[in-house]
DNA sequence: TCTGGGGTCCTAGGACCC
DNA sequence: TCTGGGGTCCTAGGACCC
Protein backbone atom coordinates (compact mmCIF):
# COMPACT_ATOMS: atom_id res chain seq x y z
CA UNK A 1 0.00 0.00 0.00
CA UNK A 2 1.36 3.30 -0.91
CA UNK A 3 0.46 6.61 0.88
CA UNK A 4 -0.68 8.28 -2.92
CA UNK A 5 -3.26 6.57 -4.73
CA UNK A 6 -1.16 5.88 -7.94
CA UNK A 7 -2.51 2.57 -8.74
CA UNK A 8 -5.35 2.67 -11.60
CA UNK A 9 -7.58 -0.30 -12.76
CA UNK A 10 -9.92 -0.11 -15.38
CA UNK A 11 -12.15 -2.57 -16.94
CA UNK A 12 -14.37 -2.69 -20.02
CA UNK A 13 -18.10 -2.83 -19.31
CA UNK A 14 -19.74 -6.61 -20.19
CA UNK A 15 -16.65 -5.82 -22.81
CA UNK A 16 -17.92 -8.91 -25.74
CA UNK A 17 -21.08 -7.97 -25.54
CA UNK A 18 -20.09 -3.93 -26.04
CA UNK A 19 -18.31 -5.10 -28.71
CA UNK A 20 -21.01 -6.86 -30.57
CA UNK A 21 -23.61 -3.86 -29.52
CA UNK A 22 -21.30 -1.36 -31.17
CA UNK A 23 -20.58 -3.13 -34.22
CA UNK A 24 -24.01 -4.12 -35.27
CA UNK A 25 -26.56 -1.34 -34.11
CA UNK A 26 -29.86 -3.54 -34.64
CA UNK A 27 -28.32 -5.07 -30.54
CA UNK A 28 -28.11 -1.65 -29.10
CA UNK A 29 -30.22 -1.42 -26.03
CA UNK A 30 -31.30 -5.50 -26.46
CA UNK A 31 -30.05 -7.95 -24.14
CA UNK A 32 -27.01 -9.82 -25.94
CA UNK A 33 -25.67 -13.19 -24.72
CA UNK A 34 -21.84 -13.81 -26.22
CA UNK A 35 -20.91 -17.81 -25.21
CA UNK A 36 -20.86 -21.21 -26.09
CA UNK A 37 -24.23 -21.90 -28.40
CA UNK A 38 -23.72 -25.33 -28.33
CA UNK A 39 -25.77 -27.80 -25.84
CA UNK A 40 -22.91 -27.75 -23.11
CA UNK A 41 -22.23 -24.01 -23.57
CA UNK A 42 -21.82 -21.24 -21.16
CA UNK A 43 -22.40 -17.67 -20.78
CA UNK A 44 -18.87 -15.78 -21.24
CA UNK A 45 -20.66 -12.33 -21.41
CA UNK A 46 -24.00 -11.06 -20.92
CA UNK A 47 -24.76 -7.57 -21.96
CA UNK A 48 -26.59 -5.24 -18.42
CA UNK A 49 -29.77 -5.47 -21.07
CA UNK A 50 -29.91 -9.38 -20.56
CA UNK A 51 -28.33 -9.31 -16.55
CA UNK A 52 -31.35 -7.91 -15.88
CA UNK A 53 -33.41 -11.12 -16.91
CA UNK A 54 -30.69 -12.53 -14.28
CA UNK A 55 -27.85 -13.91 -17.07
CA UNK A 56 -24.71 -13.94 -15.60
CA UNK A 57 -21.04 -15.33 -16.88
CA UNK A 58 -20.56 -18.87 -16.23
CA UNK A 59 -24.21 -19.76 -16.84
CA UNK A 60 -25.06 -22.85 -18.68
CA UNK A 61 -26.46 -21.25 -21.93
CA UNK A 62 -29.33 -23.19 -21.91
CA UNK A 63 -30.22 -22.08 -18.59
CA UNK A 64 -29.39 -18.42 -20.32
CA UNK A 65 -31.65 -19.02 -22.45
CA UNK A 66 -34.70 -20.20 -20.52
CA UNK A 67 -34.36 -16.71 -18.79
CA UNK A 68 -33.80 -14.55 -21.29
CA UNK A 69 -35.45 -16.45 -24.56
CA UNK A 70 -35.23 -13.03 -26.77
CA UNK A 71 -31.58 -12.33 -26.01
CA UNK A 72 -29.27 -12.59 -29.48
CA UNK A 73 -26.78 -15.55 -28.81
CA UNK A 74 -24.01 -15.19 -30.26
CA UNK A 75 -20.14 -17.11 -30.17
CA UNK A 76 -17.03 -14.68 -30.16
CA UNK A 77 -15.35 -12.82 -32.35
CA UNK A 78 -12.10 -12.63 -30.27
CA UNK A 79 -10.33 -10.87 -33.47
CA UNK A 80 -12.20 -8.34 -33.06
CA UNK A 81 -12.01 -8.55 -29.29
CA UNK A 82 -8.03 -7.98 -29.61
CA UNK A 83 -8.22 -5.38 -31.94
CA UNK A 84 -10.39 -3.08 -29.28
CA UNK A 85 -8.54 -4.77 -26.85
CA UNK A 86 -5.29 -3.01 -28.43
CA UNK A 87 -6.19 0.04 -28.58
CA UNK A 88 -7.62 0.09 -24.62
CA UNK A 89 -3.99 -0.77 -23.91
CA UNK A 90 -2.32 1.29 -26.18
CA UNK A 91 -4.40 5.00 -24.29
CA UNK A 92 -3.20 3.12 -21.05
CA UNK A 93 0.80 3.05 -21.83
CA UNK A 94 0.18 6.57 -23.10
CA UNK A 95 -0.26 7.54 -19.49
CA UNK A 96 2.23 5.28 -18.25
CA UNK A 97 4.89 2.89 -19.13
CA UNK A 98 4.23 0.18 -16.31
CA UNK A 99 1.00 -1.39 -17.66
CA UNK A 100 0.09 -4.88 -16.25
CA UNK A 101 -3.32 -6.25 -18.85
CA UNK A 102 -5.06 -8.99 -16.54
CA UNK A 103 -7.24 -9.88 -19.86
CA UNK A 104 -8.26 -8.19 -23.01
CA UNK A 105 -10.63 -6.02 -20.56
CA UNK A 106 -8.58 -5.16 -17.86
CA UNK A 107 -5.56 -3.73 -16.81
CA UNK A 108 -2.93 -2.34 -13.63
CA UNK A 109 -1.35 1.06 -14.49
CA UNK A 110 1.14 1.90 -12.37
CA UNK A 111 0.72 5.59 -12.22
CA UNK A 112 3.61 6.78 -10.08
CA UNK A 113 6.04 5.41 -12.58
CA UNK A 114 5.15 7.87 -15.30
CA UNK A 115 5.60 11.36 -16.11
CA UNK A 116 6.95 12.14 -12.23
CA UNK A 117 5.54 16.12 -12.60
CA UNK A 118 2.03 14.39 -12.26
CA UNK A 119 -0.51 15.84 -10.41
CA UNK A 120 -1.41 13.22 -7.92
CA UNK A 121 -3.78 14.77 -5.81
CA UNK A 122 -7.06 13.68 -6.08
CA UNK A 123 -8.55 16.02 -8.52
CA UNK A 124 -5.90 15.95 -10.78
CA UNK A 125 -6.15 11.82 -10.89
CA UNK A 126 -9.98 12.13 -11.13
CA UNK A 127 -9.21 14.58 -14.11
CA UNK A 128 -7.05 12.22 -15.87
CA UNK A 129 -9.13 8.65 -15.51
CA UNK A 130 -12.25 10.63 -16.71
CA UNK A 131 -9.39 11.70 -19.92
CA UNK A 132 -8.74 8.08 -20.23
CA UNK A 133 -12.40 6.89 -20.12
CA UNK A 134 -13.42 9.58 -22.42
CA UNK A 135 -10.10 8.73 -24.86
CA UNK A 136 -11.43 4.86 -25.14
CA UNK A 137 -14.72 5.68 -25.86
CA UNK A 138 -13.68 7.87 -28.87
CA UNK A 139 -11.11 5.82 -29.64
CA UNK A 140 -13.00 2.42 -29.57
CA UNK A 141 -16.33 3.67 -31.35
CA UNK A 142 -18.14 4.05 -27.63
CA UNK A 143 -16.91 1.21 -25.63
CA UNK A 144 -17.22 2.07 -22.05
CA UNK A 145 -14.55 1.56 -19.04
CA UNK A 146 -14.78 1.56 -15.10
CA UNK A 147 -11.98 3.20 -13.33
CA UNK A 148 -10.67 2.54 -9.91
CA UNK A 149 -7.55 4.33 -8.60
CA UNK A 150 -6.26 3.79 -5.02
CA UNK A 151 -2.95 2.98 -2.94
CA UNK A 152 -3.19 -0.45 -4.15
CA UNK A 153 -3.98 -3.36 -6.61
CA UNK A 154 -6.28 -4.87 -4.34
CA UNK A 155 -8.02 -1.72 -3.17
CA UNK A 156 -8.05 -0.06 -6.92
CA UNK A 157 -9.55 -3.33 -8.32
CA UNK A 158 -12.25 -3.07 -5.81
CA UNK A 159 -12.49 0.26 -6.74
CA UNK A 160 -13.50 -0.07 -10.28
CA UNK A 161 -15.78 -3.07 -9.43
CA UNK A 162 -17.74 -0.43 -7.47
CA UNK A 163 -17.78 2.72 -9.97
CA UNK A 164 -19.14 0.03 -12.51
CA UNK A 165 -20.70 0.68 -14.95
CA UNK A 166 -19.33 3.14 -17.08
CA UNK A 167 -18.17 5.27 -13.88
CA UNK A 168 -14.92 6.26 -11.63
CA UNK A 169 -14.26 5.66 -8.10
CA UNK A 170 -11.43 6.89 -6.14
CA UNK A 171 -10.05 5.70 -2.67
CA UNK A 172 -8.86 8.31 -1.00
CA UNK A 173 -5.92 7.37 0.85
CA UNK A 174 -6.59 6.49 4.79
CA UNK A 175 -10.03 5.03 4.25
CA UNK A 176 -8.90 2.06 2.56
CA UNK A 177 -10.05 0.24 5.74
CA UNK A 178 -13.27 1.69 6.22
CA UNK A 179 -14.33 0.89 2.21
CA UNK A 180 -13.27 -2.88 2.98
CA UNK A 181 -14.78 -3.39 6.00
CA UNK A 182 -18.65 -3.48 4.80
CA UNK A 183 -17.54 -6.19 2.20
CA UNK A 184 -18.29 -9.64 1.67
CA UNK A 185 -15.08 -11.84 1.89
CA UNK A 186 -16.38 -12.81 -1.74
CA UNK A 187 -15.22 -9.06 -3.14
CA UNK A 188 -11.73 -9.94 -2.30
CA UNK A 189 -10.04 -11.14 -6.10
CA UNK A 190 -9.30 -14.64 -5.05
CA UNK A 191 -11.62 -15.34 -2.73
CA UNK A 192 -13.97 -18.11 -4.55
CA UNK A 193 -16.70 -19.77 -3.53
CA UNK A 194 -14.97 -22.46 -1.66
CA UNK A 195 -12.96 -20.46 0.59
CA UNK A 196 -16.06 -18.00 1.06
CA UNK A 197 -18.11 -21.16 2.12
CA UNK A 198 -15.20 -22.33 4.46
CA UNK A 199 -14.89 -18.63 6.21
CA UNK A 200 -18.57 -18.70 6.52
CA UNK A 201 -18.76 -21.96 8.96
CA UNK A 202 -15.95 -20.10 11.06
CA UNK A 203 -18.80 -17.21 11.02
CA UNK A 204 -16.81 -14.99 8.28
CA UNK A 205 -18.75 -13.26 6.28
CA UNK A 206 -17.36 -9.50 5.82
CA UNK A 207 -14.36 -8.42 5.45
CA UNK A 208 -14.32 -6.79 8.99
CA UNK A 209 -15.52 -9.74 10.19
CA UNK A 210 -12.05 -11.47 8.40
CA UNK A 211 -10.19 -9.33 10.27
CA UNK A 212 -11.29 -10.91 13.38
CA UNK A 213 -9.44 -13.98 12.39
CA UNK A 214 -5.77 -14.48 13.62
CA UNK A 215 -2.99 -15.26 10.96
CA UNK A 216 -2.58 -19.21 12.76
CA UNK A 217 -6.27 -19.81 12.32
CA UNK A 218 -6.23 -18.76 8.67
CA UNK A 219 -3.31 -20.36 7.37
CA UNK A 220 -4.08 -24.03 9.28
CA UNK A 221 -7.62 -23.06 7.67
CA UNK A 222 -6.54 -22.07 4.07
CA UNK A 223 -2.69 -23.06 4.24
CA UNK A 224 0.56 -21.05 4.39
CA UNK A 225 0.65 -18.74 1.38
CA UNK A 226 -3.03 -18.38 1.24
CA UNK A 227 -3.56 -17.85 4.58
CA UNK A 228 -1.11 -14.92 5.19
CA UNK A 229 -2.02 -13.39 1.77
CA UNK A 230 -5.83 -13.43 2.86
CA UNK A 231 -4.69 -12.08 6.47
CA UNK A 232 -2.93 -9.36 5.12
CA UNK A 233 -5.14 -7.96 2.42
CA UNK A 234 -8.13 -7.92 5.04
CA UNK A 235 -6.05 -5.12 6.60
CA UNK A 236 -5.28 -3.23 3.09
CA UNK A 237 -2.13 -4.26 3.18
CA UNK A 238 -1.28 -4.67 -0.31
CA UNK A 239 2.58 -4.16 -1.54
CA UNK A 240 2.22 -6.49 -4.90
CA UNK A 241 4.18 -4.51 -7.48
CA UNK A 242 2.22 -3.65 -10.84
CA UNK A 243 4.27 -5.76 -13.37
CA UNK A 244 4.35 -5.04 -16.72
CA UNK A 245 5.86 -8.09 -18.47
CA UNK A 246 4.83 -11.42 -17.35
CA UNK A 247 6.39 -14.47 -19.28
CA UNK A 248 3.83 -17.10 -20.56
CA UNK A 249 4.22 -20.15 -18.25
CA UNK A 250 1.71 -22.58 -19.96
CA UNK A 251 -0.07 -23.18 -23.33
CA UNK A 252 -2.91 -25.49 -24.03
CA UNK A 253 -5.66 -26.23 -26.47
CA UNK A 254 -8.79 -27.78 -24.57
CA UNK A 255 -12.57 -29.04 -25.85
CA UNK A 256 -15.73 -30.43 -24.84
CA UNK A 257 -17.37 -33.10 -27.53
CA UNK A 258 -21.01 -32.09 -27.97
CA UNK A 259 -21.59 -35.63 -26.67
CA UNK A 260 -19.11 -37.85 -24.99
CA UNK A 261 -16.80 -39.93 -26.49
CA UNK A 262 -15.65 -43.43 -26.09
CA UNK A 263 -13.28 -44.96 -29.33
CA UNK A 264 -9.83 -44.58 -27.60
CA UNK A 265 -8.95 -44.00 -31.75
CA UNK A 266 -11.13 -40.50 -32.02
CA UNK A 267 -9.72 -39.42 -29.19
CA UNK A 268 -5.97 -39.90 -29.93
CA UNK A 269 -6.96 -38.46 -33.18
CA UNK A 270 -8.44 -35.38 -31.47
CA UNK A 271 -5.16 -35.48 -29.57
CA UNK A 272 -3.19 -35.25 -32.30
CA UNK A 273 -4.97 -32.63 -34.20
CA UNK A 274 -4.66 -30.55 -30.68
CA UNK A 275 -1.35 -31.30 -30.88
CA UNK A 276 -0.97 -29.62 -33.85
CA UNK A 277 -2.37 -26.80 -32.59
CA UNK A 278 -0.48 -26.03 -29.07
CA UNK A 279 2.40 -26.54 -31.74
CA UNK A 280 1.60 -23.55 -34.05
CA UNK A 281 1.03 -21.84 -31.16
CA UNK A 282 4.22 -22.61 -29.62
CA UNK A 283 5.75 -21.55 -32.66
CA UNK A 284 3.81 -18.33 -33.08
CA UNK A 285 4.82 -17.04 -30.00
CA UNK A 286 8.33 -18.48 -30.51
CA UNK A 287 8.46 -20.80 -27.53
CA UNK A 288 8.49 -24.26 -26.82
CA UNK A 289 8.15 -26.01 -23.50
CA UNK A 290 9.26 -29.20 -21.97
CA UNK A 291 6.53 -30.40 -19.92
CA UNK A 292 2.95 -31.84 -21.66
CA UNK A 293 -0.05 -32.41 -19.84
CA UNK A 294 -2.71 -34.33 -21.17
CA UNK A 295 -6.13 -33.41 -19.39
CA UNK A 296 -9.34 -35.65 -19.36
CA UNK A 297 -12.55 -35.12 -18.39
CA UNK A 298 -15.17 -38.12 -17.91
CA UNK A 299 -18.60 -38.14 -18.15
CA UNK A 300 -19.45 -37.51 -14.73
CA UNK A 301 -17.25 -34.40 -14.58
CA UNK A 302 -14.26 -36.36 -12.88
CA UNK A 303 -11.31 -34.17 -14.14
CA UNK A 304 -7.31 -35.85 -14.40
CA UNK A 305 -4.25 -34.65 -15.84
CA UNK A 306 -1.09 -36.81 -16.90
CA UNK A 307 2.20 -35.55 -17.74
CA UNK A 308 5.12 -36.26 -19.11
CA UNK A 309 8.52 -34.70 -19.15
CA UNK A 310 10.92 -34.26 -22.02
CA UNK A 311 14.61 -34.46 -22.04
CA UNK A 312 14.43 -30.85 -24.06
CA UNK A 313 11.87 -27.93 -24.68
CA UNK A 314 9.92 -28.93 -28.01
CA UNK A 315 7.89 -27.06 -30.35
CA UNK A 316 7.30 -30.53 -32.58
CA UNK A 317 3.33 -31.73 -33.14
CA UNK A 318 4.91 -34.93 -34.19
CA UNK A 319 6.61 -35.08 -30.31
CA UNK A 320 3.85 -33.55 -28.34
CA UNK A 321 1.31 -35.70 -30.55
CA UNK A 322 3.54 -38.83 -29.35
CA UNK A 323 3.54 -37.80 -25.76
CA UNK A 324 -0.20 -37.00 -25.26
CA UNK A 325 -1.41 -40.31 -27.26
CA UNK A 326 1.11 -42.25 -24.71
CA UNK A 327 -0.40 -40.82 -21.44
CA UNK A 328 -3.89 -41.34 -23.29
CA UNK A 329 -3.11 -44.89 -23.68
CA UNK A 330 -3.06 -45.44 -20.23
CA UNK A 331 -6.26 -44.20 -19.50
CA UNK A 332 -9.45 -45.80 -19.76
CA UNK A 333 -11.76 -43.90 -21.66
CA UNK A 334 -14.39 -46.53 -21.98
CA UNK A 335 -16.92 -44.68 -19.66
CA UNK A 336 -17.12 -41.87 -21.95
CA UNK A 337 -14.94 -38.72 -22.05
CA UNK A 338 -16.33 -35.40 -22.37
CA UNK A 339 -13.40 -32.51 -22.37
CA UNK A 340 -9.92 -33.64 -23.67
CA UNK A 341 -7.16 -31.23 -23.92
CA UNK A 342 -3.03 -31.21 -24.63
CA UNK A 343 -0.75 -28.69 -23.31
CA UNK A 344 2.57 -28.05 -22.70
CA UNK A 345 4.75 -26.60 -19.69
CA UNK A 346 8.24 -25.64 -18.56
CA UNK A 347 8.68 -23.39 -21.38
CA UNK A 348 11.91 -22.30 -23.21
CA UNK A 349 12.59 -20.29 -26.01
CA UNK A 350 14.88 -22.79 -27.86
CA UNK A 351 14.29 -26.19 -29.21
CA UNK A 352 16.22 -29.48 -27.74
CA UNK A 353 17.47 -30.97 -30.96
CA UNK A 354 14.49 -34.12 -31.68
CA UNK A 355 17.08 -36.63 -32.51
CA UNK A 356 17.97 -36.43 -28.50
CA UNK A 357 14.51 -35.96 -27.64
CA UNK A 358 12.28 -38.60 -29.31
CA UNK A 359 13.33 -42.25 -28.62
CA UNK A 360 13.59 -41.75 -25.18
CA UNK A 361 10.37 -39.88 -24.41
CA UNK A 362 7.76 -40.65 -26.14
CA UNK A 363 5.32 -43.21 -24.55
CA UNK A 364 3.34 -44.44 -27.62
CA UNK A 365 4.09 -47.83 -27.63
CA UNK A 366 0.80 -49.05 -25.88
CA UNK A 367 -1.21 -46.77 -28.48
CA UNK A 368 0.06 -48.93 -31.63
CA UNK A 369 -0.50 -51.65 -29.80
CA UNK A 370 -4.27 -50.89 -28.92
CA UNK A 371 -4.48 -50.37 -32.74
CA UNK A 372 -3.44 -53.15 -34.48
CA UNK A 373 -5.41 -55.96 -31.67
CA UNK A 374 -8.80 -53.35 -32.18
CA UNK A 375 -8.55 -53.69 -36.04
CA UNK A 376 -8.44 -57.34 -36.29
CA UNK A 377 -6.81 -57.20 -39.51
CA UNK A 378 -3.32 -56.28 -38.11
CA UNK A 379 -0.99 -58.72 -40.64
CA UNK A 380 -0.56 -56.05 -43.09
CA UNK A 381 1.88 -53.35 -42.84
CA UNK A 382 0.72 -50.56 -41.21
CA UNK A 383 1.75 -47.21 -43.35
CA UNK A 384 1.01 -44.78 -41.59
CA UNK A 385 3.11 -46.90 -38.66
CA UNK A 386 6.19 -44.25 -39.66
CA UNK A 387 9.33 -45.54 -40.90
CA UNK A 388 10.91 -46.91 -38.02
CA UNK A 389 7.68 -48.72 -36.92
CA UNK A 390 7.63 -46.47 -33.68
CA UNK A 391 3.95 -45.62 -34.00
CA UNK A 392 2.08 -43.26 -36.14
CA UNK A 393 3.42 -39.92 -37.20
CA UNK A 394 0.57 -37.80 -36.36
CA UNK A 395 2.03 -35.41 -38.92
CA UNK A 396 -1.47 -36.12 -41.64
CA UNK A 397 1.06 -35.02 -44.63
CA UNK A 398 0.41 -37.27 -47.78
CA UNK A 399 3.47 -39.33 -47.90
CA UNK A 400 4.90 -42.01 -50.04
CA UNK A 401 3.79 -44.46 -46.99
CA UNK A 402 0.62 -44.06 -48.41
CA UNK A 403 1.21 -44.87 -51.81
CA UNK A 404 -1.32 -47.42 -53.40
CA UNK A 405 -4.01 -46.46 -51.58
CA UNK A 406 -7.93 -45.82 -52.69
CA UNK A 407 -8.04 -42.51 -53.89
CA UNK A 408 -10.79 -41.46 -50.82
CA UNK A 409 -8.14 -42.44 -48.54
CA UNK A 410 -5.26 -41.46 -49.84
CA UNK A 411 -7.59 -37.75 -49.82
CA UNK A 412 -8.09 -38.73 -46.02
CA UNK A 413 -4.22 -38.28 -45.16
CA UNK A 414 -3.90 -34.74 -47.01
CA UNK A 415 -4.02 -31.74 -44.66
CA UNK A 416 -6.00 -29.60 -47.40
CA UNK A 417 -9.30 -30.50 -47.18
CA UNK A 418 -10.93 -32.22 -49.95
CA UNK A 419 -13.69 -30.70 -51.93
CA UNK A 420 -16.11 -33.72 -50.76
CA UNK A 421 -15.80 -32.21 -46.94
CA UNK A 422 -17.48 -29.00 -47.76
CA UNK A 423 -20.91 -28.74 -46.62
CA UNK A 424 -23.83 -26.72 -45.16
CA UNK A 425 -23.24 -28.15 -41.84
CA UNK A 426 -26.42 -29.23 -40.21
CA UNK A 427 -25.80 -27.18 -36.55
CA UNK A 428 -25.47 -24.52 -38.50
CA UNK A 429 -28.25 -24.01 -40.79
CA UNK A 430 -27.10 -22.15 -44.15
CA UNK A 431 -23.25 -21.68 -42.81
CA UNK A 432 -20.66 -22.74 -45.09
CA UNK A 433 -18.56 -24.67 -43.57
CA UNK A 434 -14.54 -22.37 -44.06
CA UNK A 435 -12.45 -25.05 -42.28
CA UNK A 436 -11.90 -28.45 -42.16
CA UNK A 437 -8.56 -29.83 -40.47
CA UNK A 438 -7.75 -33.52 -40.73
CA UNK A 439 -6.44 -35.47 -37.60
CA UNK A 440 -4.07 -37.67 -37.83
CA UNK A 441 -5.98 -39.42 -40.75
CA UNK A 442 -4.46 -42.98 -40.23
CA UNK A 443 -4.74 -46.10 -42.40
CA UNK A 444 -4.61 -49.36 -41.45
CA UNK A 445 -3.75 -52.54 -43.58
CA UNK A 446 -6.85 -53.16 -45.27
CA UNK A 447 -7.00 -49.39 -47.04
CA UNK A 448 -9.61 -48.23 -44.75
CA UNK A 449 -9.07 -44.62 -43.65
CA UNK A 450 -10.05 -42.56 -40.49
CA UNK A 451 -10.16 -39.14 -40.69
CA UNK A 452 -10.97 -36.65 -38.16
CA UNK A 453 -12.61 -33.86 -39.05
CA UNK A 454 -13.41 -30.09 -37.23
CA UNK A 455 -15.72 -28.34 -38.90
CA UNK A 456 -16.34 -24.60 -38.29
CA UNK A 457 -17.76 -21.71 -39.99
CA UNK A 458 -17.27 -18.04 -40.16
CA UNK A 459 -19.75 -17.17 -37.93
CA UNK A 460 -20.22 -19.71 -35.62
CA UNK A 461 -16.20 -20.47 -35.16
CA UNK A 462 -15.08 -24.25 -34.22
CA UNK A 463 -18.03 -27.08 -34.50
CA UNK A 464 -18.08 -30.63 -33.75
CA UNK A 465 -15.07 -32.85 -33.95
CA UNK A 466 -16.44 -35.44 -36.29
CA UNK A 467 -14.59 -38.72 -37.58
CA UNK A 468 -15.09 -40.75 -40.94
CA UNK A 469 -13.94 -43.79 -42.59
CA UNK A 470 -12.56 -42.68 -46.02
CA UNK A 471 -13.70 -45.29 -47.94
CA UNK A 472 -17.47 -44.76 -46.20
CA UNK A 473 -20.46 -43.56 -48.43
CA UNK A 474 -20.22 -40.49 -46.18
CA UNK A 475 -17.64 -38.90 -47.82
CA UNK A 476 -18.72 -39.19 -51.01
CA UNK A 477 -19.27 -35.57 -52.68
CA UNK A 478 -22.34 -33.30 -51.22
CA UNK A 479 -23.23 -36.38 -48.72
CA UNK A 480 -20.96 -35.42 -45.60
CA UNK A 481 -23.18 -33.23 -42.63
CA UNK A 482 -21.23 -33.00 -39.26
C1' DT B 1 -28.78 -32.85 -22.50
C1' DC B 2 -26.16 -29.45 -15.43
C1' DT B 3 -21.28 -27.33 -15.34
C1' DG B 4 -16.33 -23.39 -21.49
C1' DG B 5 -11.55 -22.33 -22.50
C1' DG B 6 -7.35 -20.35 -21.38
C1' DG B 7 -4.61 -19.33 -17.92
C1' DT B 8 -2.11 -18.58 -12.80
C1' DC B 9 -0.65 -20.01 -8.29
C1' DC B 10 -0.37 -23.23 -4.43
C1' DT B 11 0.05 -27.78 -1.99
C1' DA B 12 1.68 -32.27 -1.12
C1' DG B 13 4.13 -36.45 -1.74
C1' DG B 14 7.91 -39.09 -3.62
C1' DA B 15 12.47 -39.53 -5.82
C1' DC B 16 16.93 -38.24 -5.58
C1' DC B 17 21.09 -35.88 -4.13
C1' DC B 18 24.26 -33.89 -0.76
C1' DT C 1 22.07 -50.87 11.16
C1' DC C 2 19.53 -46.85 11.47
C1' DT C 3 18.51 -42.41 10.72
C1' DG C 4 19.43 -36.55 9.97
C1' DG C 5 17.63 -32.48 7.26
C1' DG C 6 17.61 -29.44 3.06
C1' DG C 7 16.93 -28.58 -1.73
C1' DT C 8 15.26 -29.54 -6.31
C1' DC C 9 12.51 -31.78 -9.65
C1' DC C 10 8.44 -34.09 -11.03
C1' DT C 11 3.54 -35.32 -10.87
C1' DA C 12 -1.34 -34.63 -9.67
C1' DG C 13 -4.92 -32.07 -8.01
C1' DG C 14 -7.49 -27.99 -6.66
C1' DA C 15 -8.98 -23.06 -6.16
C1' DC C 16 -9.45 -19.18 -8.63
C1' DC C 17 -9.68 -15.49 -12.40
C1' DC C 18 -11.71 -13.45 -16.76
Amino acid sequence: MRRQATVLHLDLDAFFAAVEQRDKPSLRGRPVVVGGLGARGVVSTASYEARAYGVRSAMRTAEARARCPHAAYLSGRFDAYRAASRIVMGRLREISPLVEPLSLDEAFVDLAAGDDTRDLDLDGLRALAEQVRADVAERTDGLTASVGIASSKLLAKIASELAKPDGLHVVTPGTELDVLAPLQVRAIPGVGPVTAERLRRLGVQTVADLRGVDLPDLTSLLGSAYGTSLHALARGEDHRPVVAERETKSLSVEDTFETDITDPRVLADVATMMSRRVSERLRGNGMSGRTVTLKIRHHDFETHTRSATLAGPTDDGRVIARTATGLLAEIDTSSGIRLLGVGVSGMADWVQDDLFVTDEDAPDEGLSDDRVSDDGRSDEADPDDGPDGRGPLPDADAGPETGGLPEAARDATTRTPPATLRSRPRWAPGADVVHAEHGAGWVWGSGLGRVTVRFETRHTGPGPVRTFDADDASLRPGTVEP
